[in-house]
DNA sequence: CTGAAAGCGCTAACAG
DNA sequence: CTGTTAGCGCTTTCAG
């Protein structure tokens, strides 16, 4: 059986009230008291209840954190990071896959109303998201739950995120820069609009023309597989005789997928197409070739998302004062961009 | 403020015992009754708190696991299907990664007995385990709550596992059949013996001798990064001029880390070098080459340790009943073999 | 410095 | 069918 309380206060013939004292290190105890206690403790392998304790302190230690999937990479980095650092907070993370379906099919947000967490980590949420996931936002919000968010989010809802626009902007003029003039993108809703935006704004910004033929993105649905995803997009555009010489896509999994299908049609990375990923991945510098691609700070994201959100939790003052904070992020330059092209006069 | 049982009785006029009847459920309640307390319910957002249940069912519906790490796809694609399994049946997974540290220095466990949970699900246990784990699994143990492993373990603690052995004979005669003679093997302590034990037994079998000079094995501490162990495993290989055609690697990650390298130094997979992998993981048929690996099937492998573990934990009975289960794992031949040796006679 | 006692939110007898 | 009540294990006044 499980021991409690009462039996280390019974082994140590003290009452409960001086073990909690000891256990909790708070207030004085005399010496002898509370090595006996301790002793107790030890003997019986006493761990105190969380249950128990947090019907008194209003406080579960537990935060939730929703993510789309965990079998990806960079959700899998987040959620490794953020929980060891909140572990070392004392804190326990609970952390649910949404697969984008409604809180209906797949009850994540309501588990953590249940279990009372003392804070809320939101992976994506989207803004096409289903009413109820909305709704039970709110709830949280109307609980007084903090909430940090990995995805810029209206609701005053404080939000960590890479500097997207500003680097795609520079991705895409690594490609500009290597002499291309034709480059196409492969977005989709799952990894934002941003990463469009700065593709568009760097053409712009560079005099060339926005060519919609060579933009494929599915501002719909969310992706499941992205390799499939960017397999299936740079075919479509291959086939369709699209001509680009540049290809910028929202994630490296989609880049990984284009350059498999390249190859598949027998056409070279770099020499024939010019990929640049998004993410930096761990297996964007072991592909071949070796990902150029923008690099997220996620563990300095992570880091700064449960700082935020103890910080919320712990000095509830300016609770609902929303930041959007945002990293820089760094463009890795490997091979899969390859040198200048030659056909280039200048 | 969140709302409790108390308040829903006040909003109903009722008594809490009633709402506990409608919450749950249970007994007969009658319908007027029953829609007044569920409009105030809802009215009032009213969400059960499980810490106040925990402490009178004795269950805290709550699941732990520790896994080496999360950003390894293998451990995430488990915890993923792990979690949305255990989601269904009502129960919540707490995952921890332990990087393989002592539990002083990362208490995953402890946390796991502090929490209560109703079952632990152990990524890996190996038998060089630090002192002070084993002495937290006896605690499990004596706590009688269900563990389930994913390493074979001894203390009669239910484990699943693929056949590593037979699928490494499978391999490694795969590499045999396609007329390799010099066949290197890159084995850790993290991958387990077994896969070391098959490639050893498929040479002998087939009447070949084993060459130790080929043989790469770690087994005293654990990798933390793989590729990189592949990498520079297989370096080492070919600097050190030791003549192989084949090589059999324990885990994917390390195989692409060696055709890294092999890339490297100038030697082409898999007309120069024929690698074969192990997990198949999403990036095994994405690779280039496309990796020849064992598959395993995961996402049974969770399904079964779910199955096991809420079995014990809601029918006790034969609660220390060790099984062993073993699945079978299936050779998925992609491209990094490539076709028979040419200069082979037969 | 230590003990007695109240009570957190809920469930499960036990009465009505 | 519904209400009253006794705890679950713990922390925290409030007295000694």
């Amino acid at each position: 059986m499980t021991k409690t309380i009462k039996d280390v206060a019974k082994e140590a013939n003290v009452s409960i009230a001086t073990v909690s004292r000891v256990v909790n290190g708070k207030d004085r105890v005399k010496k002898e008291t509370r090595e006996k206690i301790q002793r107790a403790i030890d003997k019986l392998n006493y761990v105190p209840d969380q249950a128990a304790r947090t019907m008194i302190n209003k406080k579960t230690r537990t935060i939730g954190m929703v993510v789309p999937v965990l079998s990806n990479e960079y959700w899998a980095k987040l959620a490794e990071f953020i929980q060891r650092k909140l572990l070392k907070k004392g804190y326990t993370l609970i952390v649910s896959t949404s697969y984008y379906e409604s809180e209906s099919d797949n009850p994540c947000l309501s588990t953590f109303l249940e279990r009372k967490v003392d804070g809320l980590i939101a992976g994506t949420l989207t803004k096409n998201m289903e009413e109820d996931i909305s709704e039970y936002l709110e709830r949280f919000i109307k609980q007084d739950i903090p909430i940090v968010s990995f995805s810029s989010v209206k609701n005053n809802i404080t939000s960590i995120t890479g500097d997207d626009l500003t680097s795609s902007i520079e991705a895409v003029e690594h490609l500009i820069r290597l002499g291309h003039k034709q480059i196409a993108f492969i977005g989709s809703l799952s990894t934002g609009i941003e990463r469009e935006l700065g593709y568009r704004n760097a053409l712009m910004l560079n005099n060339m023309a926005v060519n919609e033929d060579l933009i494929i993105s599915n501002r719909k649905d969310h992706v499941r597989n992205f390799t499939q995803y960017g397999y299936h997009c740079v075919r479509q555009l291959v086939l369709e005789n699209k001509e680009f010489s540049g290809l910028f896509c929202s994630n490296d999994l989609i880049a990984i997928g284009a350059i498999k299908a390249l190859d598949e049609l027998g056409l070279d990375v770099p020499s024939d197409k010019a990929v640049v990923g998004f993410d930096d991945i761990d297996m964007a510098g072991l592909y071949r070739p070796a990902l150029t691609t923008v690099k997220q700070p996620i563990e300095e994201m992570a880091a700064t998302a449960v700082d935020i959100l103890l910080e919320q939790i712990e000095n509830p003052i300016e609770r609902y004062l929303q930041k959007n904070i945002s990293f820089p992020m760094e463009l890795v330059i490997r091979q899969s961009c390859g040198s200048p092209k030659k056909n280039l006069t200048s």
